[in-house]
DNA sequence: GCAGTCTACTGAACTGGTTAAGTGGACAAT
DNA sequence: ATTGTCCACTTAACCAGTTCAGTAGACTGC
């Protein structure tokens, strides 16, 4: 099969990619010898293994990935498939971020990571999961975004899919998890507007269909409850018209009623809840304090800068690539606890306007 | 090589992968017959046809990629290198949009996508290309941020390795290119200045090493020089800190020779000049207009918005995954053109202050 | 001098799918 | 009845590695 284009002699086999064969022959070797002179392995003297790694290096040889995994090896590939809509902003920062840091960890264990973007279709990505595994093109997946009664979670294990959960964990499977404590970081956020004297807050939360949206919202109700904190949640789309329309909603009332603070639920959100608030007429922080759960570079770009619950993705991606490794390699680490988010004051959280 | 982890009794062969010596078994044919039934040849009737269909569904099997790329077939997957800092905000949403586009259109057409992020480091990335290549992982890759004397296109002809570079096009080369015409782009943002009053404006742009940034500066001068305008270029760098010290040289200056307008080479550049020339004591639009070359969701965010030069990266994204595509098969389609940038004109532009 | 052992290799089978060449039987034409 | 032509299938080689089971030759021990 000569590659098509300008291949004018095709100086040498495949393309000019070199075999074992083709280093045995030069050497006057069998294939057995050359392989396990390139493997390190003993049964070659010394001098021979010597001349075999020459000739490698110099016909630039390199093992065919195809006919190692046909013999069993790990593809030294895993997957991703993306179902989420990349015009949301907040997602390509942290996507872009938990890739750099996933692909370094998977670069130093040898792996790469074969990459699929679809949009909102869990059936379109289980599926592409069973075709890639059933081809051998992967050793496992990473799973992302876990969804409400997700059905990825038992699909993979049923078909035996070595597969890393970025949400969890779950009581009845023993797949690991990276798992964030949301109650947490819902407590670090409260207790941040508590003390500046905020005693009626709002949620502005994403689709509820994401798990760690209702374990953020749970994790603000039973914080504010417990500081006697009256809290209004709402959920709302991670897109900005969504955001916007919510805060009209939320806090379009009397300002008897009116909460005096506002924790969104990503960056894109509040950015766009800002505007909404001016629409209103009103001030932030002076009237109304706005907070992201999310961070990036836009919370601190727009005016006033955004305080933020900051996590570091790169950090995430990193430890998710390593977990998934160790599971391709029979050790499955369980459930492995996030950092907590840390919270980065700016100028959008100020102290509650006193009543009256 | 059973699969490590639970797997008691490992229903199958090769962890329930079933291959199409198992179809034959279980069917009384011949592993031939059985893979001209399932590839659609001649050769076998269309009752056994039918058997053997039912059988591969009904046993889930699918084809092994290994051995058919062992055989000679396209290894069914691009590679793509990612060197740039995922920090950048701007790179953060190009990246992702065409990235999705990139991968709509290889999925429609068989393939996958092979993906590394590494810091900015050229020969690391052709390493992974050869690498790669020399495994029989990829059957192309895609050249992304074309460089001043780029090592990387003369590397991957030598090699005989398929790409599409964005960016080019190349005189003395045949690799197929996709290349946006910065000139006509200039020509667009100058006008919407000149238009507006504007008579000395300033670009503050990205590193020179990118062919884009000089194509971009030498647009802006000529379209300048052309309409009688002055024009001062300065060189930045895609951070922030970079464009607000670079902005503060630009403008800090007497207003008799202060630029009335300022183009950025990216949104994050022109969001962080906004915060410089707030410190300034300027108004935007009142004393200084600013244009951005990138678009984002980003520049409607931040206040003013900022008008900017708008190109669809996920149809960038789309085509260099059907040029790469075309290569692959044996079809060059040369230099293609992008659609012009667009110019969304939004709050940060307006008329010039007149002198005096 | 001959068995025993070790070293340094070779030969061949094997992975899963593809494909050229071959085969046996049905059927038609002569 | 013979020849030819299909059809529907089988056999076996092949791809590029890995690995098991040899094996020739050198060396050791007695």
């Amino acid at each position: 099969m000569p590659r098509k284009g300008p291949d004018p002699g095709g100086a040498g086999p495949h393309a000019g990619r070199p075999t074992i064969g083709d280093i045995a022959e030069s050497l006057g070797l069998s294939k057995a010898a050359v392989s396990y002179a390139l493997n390190g392995r003993p049964g070659v003297g010394v001098r021979t293994r010597e001349r075999v790694l020459a000739a490698a290096e110099e016909l630039g040889w390199h093992p065919s990935n195809s006919a190692r995994v046909l013999r069993g090896a790990d593809a030294g590939v895993v997957g991703l498939v993306l179902s989420r809509d990349p015009e949301l902003l907040t997602f390509e920062t942290f996507f872009v971020h938990f890739l750099a840091g996933l692909e370094k960890v998977l670069a130093e264990r040898g792996s790469s990571l074969l990459l699929r973007v679809i949009g909102d279709h869990p059936d379109e990505e289980i599926a592409t999961y069973r075709r890639w595994w059933g081809e051998r093109r992967i050793d496992g997946v990473i799973l992302l975004d876990e969804r409400f009664r997700d059905p990825r979670v038992a699909q993979l294990a049923a078909l035996r899919i070595p597969a890393v959960l970025c949400g969890g964990p779950l009581k009845d499977w023993t797949m690991p998890a990276l798992w964030t404590d949301h109650a947490a970081d819902a407590e670090t956020a409260v207790e941040h507007l508590q003390a500046l004297g905020h005693r009626r807050i709002a949620h502005i939360g994403g689709p509820m269909q994401f798990v760690h949206e209702r374990s953020r919202r749970r994790g603000v109700r039973r914080a504010a409850a417990r500081r006697g904190m009256q809290v209004v949640c709402v959920e709302s789309g991670y897109t900005g018209p969504a955001a916007a329309r919510h805060t009209h909603e939320v806090l379009g009332v009397d300002a008897g009623e009116r909460p005096t603070a506002v924790v969104y639920g990503s960056d894109v959100m509040a950015a766009n809840g800002l505007a909404a608030i001016d629409e209103l007429g009103l001030d932030v922080p002076g009237d109304v304090s706005v907070l992201s759960w999310d961070d990036s570079q836009l919370a601190t770009l727009i005016r006033p800068s955004v305080s933020a619950l900051r996590r570091d993705n790169l950090a995430y991606g990193a430890l998710a690539g390593g977990c998934l490794a160790d599971l391709v390699q029979g050790h499955n680490r369980g459930a492995v606890q996030l950092p907590a988010s840390t919270l980065e004051v700016r100028d959008s959280t100020g102290p509650a306007r006193t009543a009256g």
